[in-house]
DNA sequence: AATGAATGAGTGTTCATTCAT
DNA sequence: CATGAATGAACACTCATTCAT
């Protein structure tokens, strides 16, 4: 029993330290990114001791995709949600459109710098983590692509090529993280310019009815 | 003079030297990144010396900026020109648009490794490239949105707020580069894509007259 | 606290490991000098890891500063007793020098390479070392120049020009170190000889009462 | 013929080029060492070639003991005539001192700067440099041996250990060159100390006749 | 003969990793 | 488990030397 209980807070401890290392490493690799710092700086930064790493860590590599890890698991519930529901109509679906992507922005906005972190660093740590980065883009072009598809069978969308144009949904929605054009208070009207702008396009109105 | 002679060969000796550690440098960088290549590798990939780099250049920091210096020296001109005209007439603006993007297009594809090397490994280089990258990407913005708002007071696009769409467009072509979407003979088709997807969105048919 | 133990037994194996450098580097410099060694020959001398220098000392200077401050050190002490009276009667005056020179001629001898290697190193290592090696030298001078001025008053000594004769004796002295000729059992007859050439020069026996 | 006013044109040249190299070697030399300086920083000095070094000299301390060799020769003949005559009387003997110090001053002083690298750089090369210098020192030495004994046995001078007073007159020579206390107008007084100092030390003037 | 571009062995220095405590 | 001193392989960089011109 004594040493059960031992057992549970050595377990503690060390659970404790890793959360230390993990947040220390996401504060010095957003501030100065993956390739500058040392695991000195990492371990200087949990206030720990340059072996402490070893016993969590076995490289640098690998406390960087276990930080990412968590912050994409801690993503992906909430696109889960954002995206759950196929509208069915042309009204519901514009309205559908802002609710999701408001809620995409939201959900993005408060992990900015985590979510910047991944794409600038990620593709440039070596071919499996570019991979991986690639990956989850292509997941998210997907989503787009089955919305797209969808709306183009219900008659909703315009027929396009939704590969094309699901890939141009996405480098939008990278350019502005990156640009931080949903900071601040403009969130709404940066989602109803981009709903307005994947919906319309900028070509003159009068084209419309 | 003789001596004219000598230093006119050894300038040319020199300069060969130095192109070919370019050459090299430029095969490496695209196929390993900048991060994990050694100056000894580049040298190796040159056939040269070791000693030879440091005549030339004096970090591997600053062979890459040469490097793409050059790259985006090469393309400036090919821009300028494929986005020389502002069209008048909402007829002439489409057309415009699928000839200017199909010949930056082009221009893209023909040096797409190079571009892509300065998209992805320049943010994480230091802070001072990085401040380029983003320079050059909002200067492609700036140049959008001049032809947006043109397009805007003359009545030939929709009232839209610029600045947003505008980088819309960049993260767009962004995107189809990174994805390899011009490549192959899918150049027209992709163009067609974007400029329609960009023109129109993707938004019901049946909205337009 | 078991933390507590811990950071003196790492502070021990520490201070044993800084003094094993210093104490290789002197063997090194006093046999080799102060420009042949590399740091690896530092390191090799002290059966230790090439980084391990790094941990305490930053450059090959650093440490031959740090060796010469700790043999300064040492002599500081001994000089500062050697001459610590002033002899008030010219009976007194050359016994005490003698006892002085003797006491000095010991602590030198003692310490022999160290002292060689700071004179004939330090003025070639850079400006500022150069200074300080002339510094110390000065400050002997001056030590002497006090003694010789107080004599001078006292009318123990020949009126003369102190700044210039204090030069020489200590030119006088750093020959005879560097000559070696207070080694062996010579120091008794050396000191004799010094202290009687300085007092009466090597003119004429007749010319004295 | 012609090959033979061609050669001697080519001899011509080549010895200027090594005057320009050794110029340069003494200038670069005294002012910042011998270990400081590379190869290159010579032929920058002479505003030569830097493969120009190698057909004249192998190594840096090629040039460097050439250099001092040459120094050494201007030097020996003026202190041959500056110590030619042994002198028989006390009177004399005073005198012809005086004159033979203030010949060898103004020599010293004249090249200062060479003698001086000679004496503080010389024991840092290597064990032959090392050597050289020693041997140069004890040969003065030598000489003012030769003078003393012959004094001691002309009842001229009293009666001591030639062989370490010699060297405390090489000693206090040394240290004046190196205080530069015979710079300026300040010879004829130096000299006058110095000879004094010698002759009688600074005991009391009263033991005197 | 003079040159200076090219060279690569040699060296200083860093930093991920180990391990005794 | 946590530590930080010690380590040495790896790497950047220098500079004496060579050699084609």
């Amino acid at each position: 029993m004594a040493s059960s209980y031992r057992q549970q807070v050595d377990e503690e401890r060390k659970a404790r330290t890793r959360a230390l290392l993990l947040d220390a490493a996401r504060r010095v690799f957003v501030h100065r990114g993956y390739h500058a710092p040392k695991i000195a700086d990492l371990v200087a930064e949990a206030g720990l001791g340059q072996g402490t790493f070893y016993r969590h860590f076995s490289t640098k590599r690998e406390i960087f995709e276990t930080l990412l890890d968590e912050v994409l698991a801690g993503l992906a519930e909430g696109f889960h949600e954002a995206f759950a529901t196929l509208p069915t109509t042309a009204a519901e679906y514009r309205d559908a459109s802002v609710r999701s992507v408001t809620a995409a922005a939201q959900l993005l906005r408060e992990h900015r710098a985590e979510v910047l972190l991944f794409l600038k660093e990620g593709p440039t740590i070596d071919a499996a983590f570019e991979a991986r980065v690639a990956e989850v883009l292509d997941s998210f072009a997907e989503l787009a692509r089955g919305f797209l598809d969808h709306a183009i069978r219900q008659g909703i969308a315009r027929p396009c090529d939704s590969g094309i144009v699901s890939q141009c949904l996405v480098g939008l929605g990278v350019r502005l993280i990156e640009r931080g054009l949903a900071e601040g208070n403009d969130l709404a009207r940066t989602v109803s310019e981009i709903v307005g702008f994947a919906f319309e396009g900028f070509g003159p109105a009068d084209r419309r009815g």
